[in-house]
DNA sequence: CAGTGCATGTAATGAGTTACATGATTTA
DNA sequence: TAAATCATGTAACTCATTACATGCACTG
């Protein structure tokens, strides 16, 4: 039952806001740390609205509803922040399929965590680009934002340093794969 | 769609196996990677058996039945692990509490930092109790699945630093948080 | 023969995804 | 006025969690 405190924080940072602008600023500010659809957000809005945590505070052009997060709602908030254990959740589906590797052969199993490793070079672009561009709206916000960005940096960087060292682990048990031309991986033009 | 392969690909390593077995193995060695409740698994396995990718081998004492992997199975692992790319699932619930600890007092909030940081040290703790004991059946589970384990204590040591310093970042920018003093008037430099 | 462990299943509920549906307002 | 954007919603489905239910077989 996150999601719905995602949203209840965020409302209260932002503030108010409606469904719309409130998934805009999920993509923009959390992709990193949780992500919603826009029918889940729209569906659970209703059901913290039927819950008395938050409001409606006005309407506008279409249909849209500017929420507002009642008392009731911080004190939500609060409880969720402080006493509610946060749970790992430990589910990766490339760690998964590292499991699988001794199934294929071993240039197919290299392959795949050169594969990985590329795509997180990608990744790691879009993050540098991302944290040029992001407007935090209050200063609450742009102070814990920095945190878990920094959080992200770290946890790429952690990554690819691991890829790089299992691509060397799998290359010294099968040593002959050193001289073979790259295949479809690894010629990714890296940013920054 | 990936406890089926989660199972799939442990019942081919295991080269066989009951649903009670594949889960206590489910614990044992994919804690940190994939989990799956007991229900969870046995629809999957009937659900799997079904579809043709596993079939009951032979059936024992009280209801047990011994699964093993058809070839159709192993043709789906192989798909799986090679043509299907893995999605990044990314949801923090300690993350996602860090975005909002604005809403709390900076004692509070750091008093939330240091107990993830504790908890962090003992699951530390445990995994490395647990690296000790295991008993990799197989030798490409046992390659692999040592890879994992790596990354499992790169990725809490990384965690762990990063408590660490979020906790520095906070004492800076809230440095009486020690010995409160009544007047606060307009201090909170702004920091970068 | 009581207790523990082995072994499988179902039912109810909640969380998350994909696709579809609809319509109002702004802007080029 | 056509296109883009704003704005909300519903339906169908899959995935995941919790709780309950049942019974056999071994061990002490």
């Amino acid at each position: 039952m996150s999601l719905r405190h995602a949203a209840l924080g965020l409302l209260v940072e932002m503030d108010g806001a409606s469904g719309y602008d409130l998934l805009k600023m999920f993509e923009i500010t959390m992709g990193n740390v949780w992500q919603a659809t826009q029918s889940q957000l729209y569906g659970e809005l209703n059901k913290l609205t039927a819950d008395g945590f938050i409001e409606v505070a006005s309407e506008g052009p279409r249909g849209r509803k500017e929420y507002r997060v009642t008392e009731a709602g911080r004190a939500e908030l609060r409880h969720w922040l402080l006493d509610v254990p946060p749970k790992f959740v430990r589910r990766d589906e490339v760690l998964l399929r590292l499991f699988f590797l001794g199934q294929v052969s071993p240039d197919e199993a290299a392959g795949f965590v050169r594969d990985q490793a590329a795509a997180l070079d990608r990744r790691l672009g879009e993050l540098g680009e991302l944290e040029g561009n992001i407007d935090w709206g209050d200063e609450n916000l742009s102070f814990y934002g920095r945190l878990a960005m920094e959080y992200g940096k770290r946890f790429m960087a952690m990554r690819r340093e691991w890829y790089g060292w299992v691509l060397e682990e799998m290359a010294e048990r099968e040593p002959k794969m050193a001289e073979r031309e790259p295949k479809m991986a690894e010629r990714e033009p890296k940013k920054d």
